[in-house]
DNA sequence: ATACAAAACGACCGACCGTTCGTAAAGATA
DNA sequence: TATCTTTACGAACGGTCGGTCGTTTTGTAT
């Protein structure tokens, strides 16, 4: 049997307590961190063997990535799919973004911003983890991307406009892909990451080959 | 004896060490965190015994503390006091700002806001370490309180202005202060402490008894 | 030289960590 | 039923951690 169903439909065995340890895992890490990760107190919450866990990942860094990309379902769920299936306007801008902010005051993650600890505080673990991380960082720029992208082509803001007026809109996600910069290996500055992420703006809100119907 | 020198001038050997202990550290914390600090990671470095530190700190959490202490009057000497005992002025005010970034950007804390990543990677730590890390926020709210009055002292920023302006303006302090929020208790809301940025410099822009002056 | 206190050391402790291993139960297949 | 794979378990290992203890070195003052 290689589908994840047994006959009746209902997940088997395996699935399920690998969702439970997700789910566990990824509590436990928005509240302690990635590095405060503990598999002993993973496997205790849940009342399973430590030993258990290695049934499913080979090694603590592999159910840290899958806690990710756990948290990374989750998120594109809840929040971007919507956000990217519903007509462009800038009340649909709002929402989401007013979305996104419900969804960390939602019960799920109570009063924390997972994806920005995430990045915040687990910028010295080793390789796989931190590359992952920067992916992550990717598809925030994007999101970032299209934000601005929609605030420009409904006319909200006018092609030119000076970036940092967008910056500031879109601030409560900008400062995340700011803050989450040093995560990448160079570890730029300050200066420098703010610099990359109004740059980045500034591509969007000017660049004809972004906009070319602005042009 | 109960001084700091000995005769000829030089510091003792007990607080060489002290500062020794506390720079290396400074070192580790601000790449690893303060909870990524290891005493014995520590000693190894400066080729001390572990032992040893506890002649200095009873604990690793009095270590920690000191560590904060240490790091808030290497901020104190090179940045606040400097700005506070200038000459206010808009230019002045900036150029604080960019000696801020400088101060980032210097060899002491290579690429990394120290103060930034203690708050961001650390807001799981017992209570002594969280309730200083507060204090030093208080301490930031403080520092962030005497810009924005300096820009609407100077006419940089008229009174009454809307107070986002002065918050995209000191953006790179703010969004420090904004992000911090979550190591006090209660874990605010991205977007409460969003807000409560925005009602603290607005308090700073308009209320009549912090500026009389303009009224 | 003697005495004394500060400072540093090395060995050791218990706790927790991630990980491995051999084995046993559970569930699907035949 | 018997067979075989998946899944879970308990015990144990090596390692690091923060912290303690008794001893020795170092520096100063008498």
């Amino acid at each position: 049997m290689v589908d994840n169903m047994t006959a009746d439909g209902r997940l088997l065995r395996g699935e399920r307590t690998r969702t439970a340890v997700l789910d566990q895992a990824l509590q436990l890490a928005t509240a302690a961190g990635l590095d405060g990760l503990s598999l002993s107190q993973v496997a205790d919450a849940l009342g399973v063997s430590k030993s258990g866990l290695f049934a499913h990942w080979r090694s603590k860094e592999a159910l840290q990535l899958a806690v990710i990309a756990h948290a990374r379902v989750q998120w594109t769920d809840e929040v971007i799919s919507p956000a990217l299936e519903a007509p462009r306007g800038v009340r649909r801008l709002w929402a989401v973004h007013n979305r996104r902010l419900d969804f960390y005051e939602s019960g799920a993650l109570p009063g924390r911003c997972f994806f920005a600890n995430a990045h915040f505080e687990f910028n010295e673990r080793p390789g796989a983890v931190r590359n992952q991380l920067a992916v992550e960082l990717r598809d925030w720029m994007g999101f970032l991307t299209n934000l601005a992208t929609d605030a420009v082509t409904l006319g909200e803001v006018r092609a030119g406009t000076d970036p940092s007026s967008i910056a500031y809109e879109t601030e409560s996600l900008g400062v995340c892909a700011v803050m989450q910069a040093p995560v990448l290996g160079a570890a730029p500055t300050f200066r420098q990451a703010r610099r990359a992420l109004l740059g980045h703006l500034r591509a969007v809100a000017t660049d004809p080959t972004i906009l070319p119907e602005l042009t």
